[in-house]
DNA sequence: ATGTAC
């Protein structure tokens, strides 16, 4: 785990709301429901031979990447976004961006229920207004990828994984507009929790108890900002695939295997003590890991178990694994959620300097498009510890495989 | 993570 405020990242807290339990914005997060989706393409990397750099710039010209970067011109920000935050993913697919199949393959089905629009600022709105379909900045990206090795034929196979095809990985969250939320209710939560006479070390792990009108409301802007992150995964998988379309042709055509949400609280069922419970489980740099057989996975997955996606690096491998009753029983169905930071933001563009990064990832056959030349040495490859290592550790541990 | 805050 790294260092947080309040909360670590790589945590697990589930809270009994009979038993006076609390939800906390710190136990999410800023970037509320930040995730990761994979879609595979029925090419495979030979396909690509010659093509990459072409594609890339075209991605890179149609989905805006970088800090505050939105929408210069036609984007959503016309749209009824209040709509959009009830909607999420299946608003997206109503209004034609999306099929109606890649719900299932989305935690929530793309959509959360209970999300509250009215909850959500006027400021953190016009905050998100034009940033739907961004990637955002710091380790947010897309990557191209195929698949390099496989581990599990039938798992593999089950989830349209074959060796050699055409991946792409998308890393975003709600950006300006779950990051307003977050920043909306800290200081609520302070209140709250100090009325109740929970004693705070940090200020960031301002909570409120979950029968409080603070909780329902934050479980309501939440909800609406993750609805907002689905969407925004959502729209950038269309994108992809038109560039994929126009470039490569209707062979290139991309199916959603799988959208995680990696900071965020959901209600759900968990056996505690002998007793099961309804509890609020928070996941902050946590993928949620069901095993085989949960009623919350589409039939597809039934028996496979949740993906659960770990990208790795820019210079390493990115994984899928699958969910565990290991998971279920010991950490409320919850595993890692990448590699996490070896080195410092500081450190790496020390480490970078002089250095020409984009010749030694091209030497490695890795092509980048970046928003600045310092994300670029920010997410030096040696500033991450391998992903290799940390899916040996939750395998080894039994809560993912 | 984020129109870092001052």
């Amino acid at each position: 785990m790294e260092n947080g405020f309040g909360f670590p990242i790589g945590g697990v807290a589930a809270f009994d709301p009979r038993r006076g339990g609390v939800v906390s914005p710190g136990g999410v997060g800023y970037d509320i429901n930040c995730g990761v989706r994979l879609l595979r393409s029925g090419l495979t990397a030979d396909a690509l031979e010659g093509r990459l750099p072409g594609l890339m710039d075209r991605l890179a010209a149609r989905i805006p990447a970088g800090l505050g970067r939105g929408y210069a011109g036609v984007g959503l920000r016309n749209v009824d976004i209040r709509r959009l935050l009830r909607g999420g993913a299946e608003w997206a697919v109503e209004v034609g961006l999306g099929e109606p199949e890649d719900l299932a393959r989305i935690e929530d089905g793309g959509r959360l229920a209970g999300a509250d629009p009215e909850a959500v600022s006027d400021r953190a709105i016009e905050r998100g207004r034009d940033q739907v379909g961004t990637v955002g900045s710091g380790n947010h990206f897309i990557e191209l990828g195929c698949v390099d090795a496989v581990y599990d034929a039938v798992a593999a196979e089950g989830l349209g994984l074959a060796p050699g095809t055409v991946t792409v990985l998308i890393h975003s969250g709600s950006r300006g507009l779950g990051h307003q939320v977050c920043d909306d209710f800290l200081p609520t939560m302070d209140r709250i929790a100090e009325y109740h006479g929970i004693r705070l070390p940090d200020p960031q792990l301002a909570c409120a108890p979950l029968d409080t009108a603070a909780a329902q409301d934050y479980l309501g802007a939440m909800r609406a900002a993750a609805n907002y992150a689905y969407v925004n995964r959502q729209v950038m998988a269309q994108r992809v695939r038109e560039v994929f379309a126009e470039r490569l042709g209707a062979s290139a055509a991309l199916a959603l295997v799988y959208d995680v949400a990696h900071n965020i609280a959901k209600f759900e069922r968990h056996r505690v003590d002998g007793e099961e419970r309804e509890l609020c489980v928070h996941r902050k740099g946590a993928t949620r890991a069901f095993p085989p057989g949960h009623p919350a996975l589409p039939g597809a997955l039934q028996g496979l178990g949740q993906p659960v996606l770990l990208p790795g690096d820019m210079g390493r491998c990115s994984y899928v694994l699958l969910g565990t009753e290991g998971a279920f029983a010991e950490t409320f169905g919850s595993c890692a959620h990448g590699a996490g930071r070896r080195l410092s933001r500081r450190q790496a563009k020390r480490a970078a300097a002089g250095r020409d990064l984009d010749a030694e990832l091209a030497g490695q056959g890795v092509e980048v498009r970046a928003s600045s030349r310092a994300t670029v040495a920010e997410e030096l490859s040696e500033a991450y510890k391998d992903i290799a290592d940390v899916v040996d550790v939750v395998d080894r541990a039994g809560i993912g495989r």
